[in-house]
RNA sequence: GGCGGGAUGCCGGAGCGGUUGAACGGGGCAGUUUCGAAAACUGCUAUACUUUAAAAGGUAUCGGGGGUUCGAAUCCCUCUCCCGCCGCCA
């Protein structure tokens, strides 16, 4: 969500970001609502004005005939302009989510994912003296993995993890919260079954409302509509990432400066329903349901220099955790047609596995700027009082599985062994897997 | 799962249909007093939107949403959360 009063100031820039995010939005619309709308909202406070005076005149006493029917005849005009406003404040709402970020100067303008553009590489594809297994066979050789009884319990795209492959990941959970809290993050472990607000907050509808069509999240209670088309139950939703909690932990709050920025990593379950990712990625476990991640979350001051330092951090921390488990990467700067509508600048961190010949995305990192914070109602108090949105970012730490893929496939020894990076060993309790 | 009670401003806590944006107390801020401080006294003490050049207004907000009424913090419905008691499970 951005400020209305910035989109009336600068609807160039909006269509402009728009345009480059591929966004399909009309702003020109989007203004004329807002004028009607602006319209109305003046008339219905007249109209309640009128009322508040007749029924303050009325006071103590039992009001006259005539001023009921004066009542009555204010009540039936303001009901009118209820409806009519009602009608236009939805429109003007389903618009003003959908709103853009404007973008970074320095983000590239790109169509698609093709244009992201390559900024860092670490380490050098691994080359092998044998011909290498990809991570299914080396993990069902090695009793890791199971995804025939994975997929008889959980379904398509289910898995089980087994053996030295559970102390692992349990293993990367643990490497990467012990990084971050040397860096001063707090650790939390958030809620994953959530309501709507939080996940709405973060922009994880992409709408103004949840969508099973397109949005890849769990809905897990049901919505019971009456007749009288009142909901009996409040949505839950399995989170996608420990994002939309940590942030909505603060939502309605109001922060002080002093104790900006906050630092804070969640460990949690993901639920990915990868409803429109059917035919994509099949092989291995690389696209799942459901893994473990630990996330960085950052909220600041709204200062785009401070924001960008921390994103640069975060992205840091990602970095030097591939680089300590020995996992060649690179890091691309995502362009403008691939990022989302919330986003201010956007990294990605993709780790090599030999496998897919290519790299495959290990973690992203957000700056959203006071997009998601506007949703969430987070603001901060400086020493004077006023009162602004914080700006939040968030990156990935470490997930469990696609790390574990890049693990088996790059430490792969010719007798089909697994070598254990060694920041792992303590957890793993042994150098190789056999 | 059943049955009760509750949610009011920064905090505590009144109000239960009519000048209530909200008594009273605490806290905070400013002033008087003081060499300074404490105490005492006095005043101020929400947010969002909006009209206006300004001065000054208007509207909304008493957990969220909806309704009844000329008029709602107060009555009704509903959702969420909290606190009791009973049941069930660990």
């Amino acid at each position: 969500m951005l400020d209305i009063k910035f989109i009336r100031e600068n609807p160039e820039k909006i269509i402009e970001a728009a345009k480059n995010k591929n966004i399909k939005i009309d702003i020109n619309k989007l203004l004329q609502i807002d004028k009607e709308r602006k319209g109305l909202v003046l008339k219905i406070d007249e109209l309640q004005a009128k009322r508040n005076k007749l029924a303050k005149n009325a006071k103590g006493q039992k009001p006259t005939t005539e001023q009921i029917e004066e009542g009555k005849r204010l009540k039936a005009n303001s009901l009118q302009t209820d409806i009519e406003f009602k009608k236009i404040d939805m429109a003007y709402f389903d618009l003003m989510v959908k709103v853009p970020t404007i973008p970074s100067t320095d983000t590239p303008i790109g169509k698609d994912e093709n244009e992201n553009v390559e900024i860092c590489k670490w380490g050098k594809p691994t080359k092998f003296d044998f011909e290498p297994k990809n991570h299914m066979t080396l993990a069902k050789n090695l009793d890791l993995l199971d995804v025939e009884r994975g997929t008889k319990v959980a379904g398509y795209r289910g898995y089980y993890v087994k053996n030295e492959a559970v102390m692992l990941q349990m293993g990367l959970m643990m490497f990467a919260l012990e990084k971050l809290i040397s860096k001063g993050f707090t650790p939390i472990i958030p809620p994953t079954l959530i309501r709507e607000f939080a996940l709405f907050g973060s922009g994880y509808f992409s709408g103004n409302e949840y969508n099973p069509e397109i949005d890849e999240i769990y809905k897990i209670a049901n919505d019971e509509k009456l007749s009288d088309g009142t909901v009996k139950k409040e949505n839950k939703f399995l989170a996608g990432t420990a994002e939309p909690s940590l942030l909505a932990y603060y939502a309605n709050e109001i922060l002080d400066k002093k104790d900006l920025p906050l630092k804070i990593c969640g460990f949690s379950q993901c639920y990915r329903s990868e409803i429109g990712s059917y035919g994509k990625d099949t092989k291995g476990i690389y696209r799942v349901h459901e893994f473990m991640k630990v996330e960085q979350v950052c909220i600041c001051e709204a200062d785009i220099k401070k924001s960008d330092e921390l994103q640069k951090e975060m992205v840091e921390t990602s970095k030097e955790l591939h680089e300590d488990l020995g996992l060649p990467y690179r890091v691309l700067q995502i362009c403008t047609g691939d990022m989302s509508a919330g986003k201010y600048k956007m990294f990605d961190l993709e780790a090599w596995m030999p496998s897919r010949n290519s790299y495959g995305e290990t973690g992203s990192a957000s700056n959203f700027l006071d997009w998601q914070s506007r949703r969430l109602n987070v603001k901060y108090k400086n020493k004077n009082g006023d009162k602004k949105y914080v700006y939040m970012l968030n990156n990935t730490a470490l997930p469990s599985v696609r790390p574990m893929i890049a693990i088996l496939e790059n430490y792969q020894q010719k007798d089909g062994s697994v070598i254990v990076p060694k920041v792992l060993r303590k957890w793993v309790g042994k150098d190789i897997i056999k």
